[in-house]
DNA sequence: CATAGTGTCCTATTTGACTAGAACACTTTT
DNA sequence: AAAAGTGTTCTAGTCAAATAGGACACTATG
């Protein structure tokens, strides 16, 4: 399979970070079966010239997914999807994962403001717990 | 009732503004009926000598207060206890709120993850779906 | 009317996240 | 060995949010 190929979309003003919309790209197509274990991802230079963004950018996305255990960076030779990625994930599609993300935001909202809990302070407090 | 004999214990390293700091801290004594209708507020700049912060910070939660309702500001005058501020929020105290928004948040990342939702994905649709 | 006290506005300064560009270090291939 | 291709690292540049400092406008009090 060839991520070039596929039509990366990526939203410059959707206010989430290029590198982010990366990881998520890639997170997608390994939930999603299109990168199993051992598929090479592009290089990150094939990525920023397709993408027409810096190589740092690409290669930032590339770290995390790497210390997320999704990839294993080979310095010198690439980038291949690691073993046991896809298990880091259920087996929804991006679609429906994007649908029960949204449904799950509403519900959390909606919860969050019956008791009086103001949206910026959830996300502060989200911010606090989260382990990493 | 008097806001400058309770212990505003701001937190500068949380990662969590100031102004919102104070925001949340009027919030909850309002919430507590420790602050009703009417009631005046500490000072712009008495907070600011209290709290060591600029004046400007305080200026910026007051004017956030008054934008949420809860507060009104008469120029030259002071700021007072808006009628129906306590409305606003529901009757937990600031305490019970705390607990609360803790245990939402973790039941909240818990769920997310187990649909191998990652945590920023999670902030950045909250933000999307965000109203205001 | 003058003065002190109040909120408001305008303009930096700082801080952090994000992006960018170039040089470096390692592997593979020839 | 040499060359090309790879990931890595270092040093800025950009932008927005948060904070800071001072000047302004209004109100109450004497």
């Amino acid at each position: 399979m060839n991520l070039l190929e596929d039509t990366w979309k990526l939203e410059f003003h959707s206010g989430i970070p290029v590198y982010k919309q990366i990881i998520h790209h890639v997170q997608a197509a390994v939930a999603a079966g299109r990168l199993v274990d051992g598929d090479q991802l592009p290089t990150i230079r094939a990525l920023h010239q397709q993408l027409n963004v810096n190589p740092n950018t690409v290669a930032k996305a590339y770290r995390e997914l790497q210390h997320l255990g999704v990839l294993s960076a080979e310095h010198g030779s690439g980038c291949y999807i690691a073993p046991g990625a896809a298990e880091k994930s259920d087996g929804l599609s991006a679609r429906e994962k994007k649908a029960k993300l949204t449904d799950l935001c509403a519900r959390f909202a909606a919860e969050a403001r019956s008791h009086g809990i103001s949206f910026d302070d959830l996300v502060a407090q989200l911010k606090r717990q989260h382990p990493a």
